[in-house]
DNA sequence: CGCAGCATTGACCTTCCTCAATAAGAGTGG
DNA sequence: CCACTCTTATTGAGGAAGGTCAATGCTGCG
């Protein structure tokens, strides 16, 4: 439960600094990218809207007081909660296209730190709420944001409280794959994750070491094989799935048929 | 990890019985409750609502495939999500006034059960969004109320990832106090569980032994009382925040100074 | 090529779970 | 009102999963 709180430190939380005028490219991407449910008025968007820069392991400083909403655009990032003294679990990791909700009055502090550079967009939550009363569909993108991403900390939480280490690494792999697998020649799926073993551990509410173990024991039985520290290939679709507990994996299995 | 299976398919899952049109009292006491950020047209949401009465112990069965919006208009109830073989995960307790959202699509087979006899509005969420559409506050009521679920799920999260069982046990009655304390003449807090040791074990992703085992230590500590199967009385505010890792708990201190 | 940080592996220990027995509540019917 | 019973809670002893500590091996970068 120790940890070397110093090298932290050394990457001091910044607020980033902001462009106050949000680029017209950005704006393009963003739009692009929530395309499904089209924001009506990027341009009345642009007013509220500042673009942040987001170096590699920097953080968003956002103690209690702030309250925001952030388009990642471009990166990669981790929404991590810190507990006193030490401690900290990663709620979730981020990428190009995503929705991160911080609002304020939360018991904890949170920070979205950027695993790789990141290009974000942010919003006080009061001015975007303010565009919404006066547009029913940015309203409804928002909730129907806000009911995803509660959705998926649910999982989060289901397997943080009722779920073995080995179920959880499974699962991490498992989510990961849509998001940033890519099918090769012979229709195997390779990750490469972003994130070290801590962020990891972090995530899954486990240790570094824990974490190690379950890769090795998946790679000793031939379900996964690794180059490299973020080159994750799955060879057995299958077994991965029974590892996370998914019983007999109907819905999957029926869906690949 | 094994459980009396049985116990549970003796009390069938049911799709409670719907009252087509919600009393017009129901619906009342919906709006009186949501007041701070009040619907425009508790009319017209009256047309899409349907009305639940939910026996101690049955739940609604929210099968994959359903979506709706759930209002608790009376009693206590809890989100519970059932991890195969005979594990379960619940993720909130809900009281008179709380929003419960159930989208379609998770990954779990989710149910929400009553813990005493309830009374409950059920929308549909794609009849809640098309009336949100015309009418942006209440597509901000549902945003602001999804957003909050969102940091109490978080919060949930980071206690079952990074909490030891005394924490969980101490930040369970914390989180309890505001929602069903009463305070007494002595200016103590008295917290009538209406959930039984289960159902606080299945909350905080431990055990009824450990639960138990960490009731009785802050009882010999002094720190709590309890009476009979749902009393509880917290002697000692200061070290129940102590024990929840709230590390000096500074910012409760100035709000009470 | 060498260094610094990250990942892996092993030995041991703590926490919490499991199994089991006992006790206390809360209903029920006499 | 009390005895009876079923359920739920408490308490104890032992075991397993995962955490902690420590040593070694990669890997990517200057």
């Amino acid at each position: 439960m120790s940890r070397d709180a110093g090298s932290d430190t050394s990457a001091p939380m910044i607020r980033a600094r902001s462009h106050p005028p949000a680029s017209e490219e950005l704006l393009q991407r963003l739009t692009a990218m929530i395309a499904p449910a089209r924001i009506p008025g990027a341009r009345v968007l642009g007013a509220a809207t500042q673009s942040f820069a987001l170096a590699r392991g920097s953080s968003t400083f956002l103690a209690a007081g702030c309250d925001c909403v952030l388009f990642l655009i471009t990166g990669a990032a981790k929404l991590v909660a810190h507990v006193p003294p030490d401690r900290e679990q990663i709620l979730s990791f981020h990428f190009p296209g995503d929705m991160v909700f911080l609002p304020h009055g939360g018991t904890h502090s949170l920070a979205l730190t950027a695993i790789s550079d990141c290009e974000v967009l942010g919003f006080e939550t009061a001015d975007l709420f303010s565009l919404a009363t006066a547009d029913a569909q940015l309203a409804m993108l928002l909730c129907q944001r806000a009911i995803g991403a509660l959705g998926r900390c649910r999982d989060k939480a289901i397997a943080l409280g009722r779920k073995t280490a080995p179920e959880r690494v499974a699962d991490f792999l498992l989510s990961m794959a849509p998001r940033i697998g890519v099918k090769d020649a012979r229709a195997e799926m390779t990750l490469l994750l972003p994130m070290s073993r801590r962020d990891i551990a972090d995530s899954l509410g486990l240790t570094i070491e824990t974490v190690s173990r379950q890769f090795g024991a998946m790679r000793t039985a031939g379900v996964i094989e690794t180059s490299g520290r973020s080159e994750v290939r799955i060879l057995d679709w299958t077994d991965l799935q029974a590892r996370a507990g998914k019983s007999f994996a109907a819905d999957q299995f029926i869906s690949q048929i």
